[in-house]
DNA sequence: CCTGTTTTTTACCATATGAGAAAAAATCAC
DNA sequence: GTGATTTTTTCTCATATGGTAAAAAACAGG
């Protein structure tokens, strides 16, 4: 069970005060398999951390799912458009499992961010690598097939490949799930 | 010939002071077409601005070029990653025209967040924005095919369209420049 | 343990894009 | 302005992936 407080202070250290502050402000959440963590169309409100658990976010088109990411144990997201213009977001997020998030309303994290410098600066953080992630993606997009794409997926997250379904998968690659099953049957 | 200070007043208002600050630690060089404003391999030690010129940026894979984004006057950038975690680049900035940039180097760029709260929020915003920006790539090269993709790029970007060659927009879109040929000759 | 549901695999054909080569057009340098 | 260079187009064929359908396998709930 990851605990909140634990991952700032590996992500971020914080002064003592300002930490609790930041914690103090968090509630936490359980979700069943299956249940909606954000809507598409609500407003992203909230920073999440995962304590326990898998979710996705995604977005539909024309009848068919993508995959923007998965989130697991011990990682910190939000759904960023929607999140930092406080608009309706074209994602949605869904738990995949039983899943356990620690939340940081928009509005206190923004007054956060304002009252300390330390929490702005962990934010920037934040977000820092966030873009960094996405820079990867695109890349890998770009330069590789969905054969190289997968394996490249495989190898970067042995710890949660299990959890995740094939079509999922395929979503997220942005390939049917019958490629995908194609692709692994060449192996 | 766009002005960086002008730029950060609309972007994100700074206090007078700080921002004189900010200006004051900038630099401007000029590159010629062609020139590289960044080789890959290199540490990203700047952020970028562009008073006047187009630039992209790109990574080289068995021999073909992928391009991960054009910048044009008035645009803030950087290689993020390498920029971030002060690694070798990947990526490298090439002018596609005579360009002037405004430059700030990271480790001053640093000293003035950790000095002036308002600078770190302003950098936080940059980064939030670039963020926004990747996540829409991510979702359009998962959701559209090349051709909408194209038809896409083109209706964004009016202002600047003319000015990339067919080469260079093919490899942002992630295909071949016959591709893409091939794509424009179907309207 | 059995039944219904979901997930994965397989197969067939259609289509988008890639690779290589070469012609045509546009641009650049002197 | 002219020749050289670069960019764009066109062509042909190969391949990866999509769409549809259906079978097979795995899983879930009573």
């Amino acid at each position: 069970m990851a605990d909140f407080a634990q991952f700032c202070n590996r992500f971020f250290p914080l002064e003592k005060g300002v930490l609790d502050e930041l914690v103090k402000n968090t509630q936490t959440k359980t979700f069943k398999k299956g249940e909606y963590i954000l809507k598409d169309g609500q407003v992203c409100r909230h920073l999440f951390f995962i304590n326990h658990g898998l979710a996705k976010s995604f977005f539909m088109k024309d009848g068919k799912e993508f995959i923007m990411r998965f989130f697991a144990e011990d990682f910190m997201f939000s759904v960023f458009d929607s999140y930092v213009q406080q608009t309706p977001s074209n994602y949605a997020i869904i738990a995949l499992e039983d899943t356990t998030v620690t939340l940081i309303s928009h509005d206190k994290m923004e007054e956060l961010c304002k009252k300390h410098h330390g929490i702005e600066a962990f934010f920037r953080r934040l977000v820092s690598l966030v873009t960094i992630r996405m820079m990867k993606r695109i890349s890998g997009m770009l330069e590789e097939n969905a054969a190289a794409r997968y394996t490249q997926f495989v190898t970067e997250n042995k710890d949660i490949i299990q959890r995740i379904s094939l079509g999922d998968l395929a979503q997220y690659l942005g390939i049917t799930q019958q490629s995908l099953s194609r692709i692994r049957a060449q192996k």
